[in-house]
RNA sequence: GCGCCUGUAGCUCAGCUGGAUAGAGCAUCAGACUACGAAUCUGGGGGCCGUAGGUUCGAAUCCUACCAGGCGCGCCA
């Protein structure tokens, strides 16, 4: 609807050109929205005091012009008027209001999808947590967020693929190994110091009974670096098994899990940097190669491999970035915690000496989570292994108010998870606003059916008889859904998704406390039931992004 | 010290990338079930949008400087 009132306003603008009653001009700052006063139309434009200072006329004055140039053939907008400053305000006519219910309930799921993808290929990833032990609450809202993200995209029309980095290379599996190495030793009765930072959980302690019970005591008196190497892997494997499990329980289910380790084989980093440095991206300073990040505005350069010969972290992401976009993706969108936010200038550099552009890798920040029990701070240590895992966080609270709560931010701000207030099956949490407004739609549905009357046919039934206000409100309301999801689509902010649910199914209350559906009158009956369940299919394809459950009864 | 993020109602946060009279939830107060589900609704009170300048037709939004909080500034990941 809006695309469509734009087109016909930047239309009248190029009429005004031809006929020289304004010089040519940047129609691209001329924009559409909606009024917060529904006073003042259905939507409004800035056009003429965007054109204003350009053309060097009186803005009042272009709109007039634009008015008496507006060429509208289908009677899309009933009718204009020009307020304040210059604003040009567009009433649309009720019946492409009306078209929208049909369109919806034609469509269906599928309503609100979009085309701006264009079929491109998008890769997200997230969560990306070494496997050493269970992900904490710390980790489920990167995992919603991108996740989310994810639906959003795929809605949008990308080819969305979710992965998972496993950062598998580095010392931390070292310590992992150790870790379980010594657990495995006091368990045979061996008492040793246990590892400086070394992972303490239970859990390490339960792989380690395994190995005894399965292997027995033969690895004491194996090599111990071979051990080490074998305990990794062994308990990496195990631990993200569980990983797995509990995201797939979060309703997270990743398309690939990409190993760090194969970055390295076929001497695939080395031979990288190598290419990097006859690029003259890459420098020797004798004892450490360096990255020249500051050529692409980072604050120092940064080093790709140590004095003792080792690769950082950087180099083999600087391979895994490489390695994303020679799978052909078109863009790379990365959720991080927002604690790796100096990171990203040293990856963008990269990303552009790679020869993309910096756009090509998006990345969204995610803000750790304050996590309260009835208005408590949680304590948490992850050293210590005493920390809020995401299975009991499930278990505690469920899928559906877990995930809802996590997306009621935008990603980058502080986010307070209260459990006590997010298991309340109570006004206080929001999730339950929501599903019961879908959950009402279908009771309806269910009485209608009760009573005989069916699900009418929409292009048989006379919608021109939902005149109340708050009908009209709530037909607008689920005409600017695709206009949110575009919103939301470009700016990466899959939260406006959230909000748009809440105001949808407080209109939705709103008019079910004040009007009846069924009612004695058939036509009017008939209209409502239409309206109703198109309410339902938007609240349902929103809910379906945010992956939570669209319950038909609570 | 430098860089990034955040300061909006008592609390938690939105504010559609510069638009018209700044919104929602919670909390609080006053009301609504012989009712298609009260996990709901209706109404009231509550604001120097951190402070001070600047940019223009117009600023919570953009630029600058301060103030306050968070986070970064490893040859860790």
């Amino acid at each position: 609807m809006k695309s469509r009132l734009l087109a016909l306003i930047c239309s009248s603008v190029r009429k005004c050109v031809e006929n020289g009653l304004i010089p040519p001009v940047d129609t691209s700052r001329i924009e559409v929205e909606v009024p917060a006063n529904p006073d003042h139309g259905d939507y409004a434009t800035n056009a003429a005091m965007a054109l204003a200072r350009e053309a060097k006329q009186n803005p009042r004055k272009i709109a007039e012009a634009l008015q008496r140039h507006f060429h509208d053939p289908e009677g899309l907008v009933a009718s204009i008027s020009i307020a304040g400053p210059g604003f040009m305000n567009f009433v649309i006519s009720n019946r492409f209001w009306l078209q929208i219910l049909q369109d919806i309930l034609e469509a269906g799921a599928d309503f609100g999808k979009l085309s701006v993808g264009r079929g491109k290929k998008v890769q997200v990833e997230f969560v990306s947590a070494n496997p050493t032990g269970p992900l904490h609450i710390g980790h489920a809202r990167g995992a919603v967020v991108g996740d989310a993200l994810s639906n959003l995209l795929q809605t949008a029309g990308f080819a969305v693929s979710k992965e998972y980095y496993i950062n598998d290379a580095g010392n931390q599996m070292n310590n992992l190994g150790r870790s379980v190495l010594c657990r495995y030793r006091e368990l045979l009765g061996e008492t040793i110091a246990f590892p400086e930072n070394g992972y303490r959980g239970d859990y390490i302690r339960d792989i380690a009974a395994d190995i005894v019970k399965k292997d027995g005591n033969r690895y004491l008196t194996a090599n111990e670096d071979e051990t080490i190497q074998a305990f990794n892997a062994l308990a990496g494997g195990i631990i993200l098994e569980e990983i797995k499990q509990d995201l797939k329980d979060f309703g997270v289910v990743f398309d690939e899990y990409f190993s760090e380790k194969t970055l390295y084989e076929n001497n695939g980093v080395l031979s990288l940097l190598d290419q990097l440095r006859k690029q003259g991206f890459i420098y020797s300073d004798g004892e450490t190669l360096w990255f020249k990040t500051t050529d692409f505005g980072d604050e120092k350069d940064r080093v790709v491999i140590r004095k003792n010969g080792d690769p950082t972290y950087f180099a083999a992401d600087i391979a895994y970035h490489q390695n994303k976009f020679s799978r052909g993706f078109d863009l790379l969108v990365d959720i991080w915690g927002a604690d790796h936010h100096g990171y990203m200038a040293r990856l963008w550099a990269a990303v552009q000496a790679l020869g993309h552009n910096k756009d090509d890798l998006r990345i969204v920040l995610v803000q750790l989570v304050n996590l309260l029990r009835a208005g408590e701070p949680v304590a948490m240590s992850t050293r210590s292994g005493e920390f809020v895992t995401l299975r009991e966080v499930l278990d505690e609270v469920g899928k559906d108010a877990a995930r809802y709560n996590f997306l009621m931010r935008r990603s980058d701000s502080h986010l307070d998870f209260d459990l006590e207030v997010a298991k309340k099956q109570s006004n206080e949490n929001p999730v339950y606003y929501v599903q019961y407004a879908h959950a009402r739609i279908c009771s309806i549905m269910r009485m209608a059916a009760e009573r005989g009357v069916q699900l009418p046919d929409p292009r048989q039934t006379d919608t021109g008889l939902l005149s109340e206000p708050e009908e009209r409100t709530l037909i607008k309301m689920m005409a600017r859904y695709p206009e949110m999801l575009e919103g939301a689509v470009l700016s990466l902010e899959v939260h406006r998704v959230t909000f748009y649910l809440n105001e949808l199914a407080g209109l939705l209350h709103g008019y079910y406390n004040k009007y009846k559906v069924i009612t004695d009158d058939a036509g009017l009956t008939a209209a409502r039931l239409v309206l109703m369940q198109a309410v339902r299919v938007v609240l349902a394809n929103a809910l379906c992004i945010l992956g939570v459950d669209a319950p038909e009864k609570m």
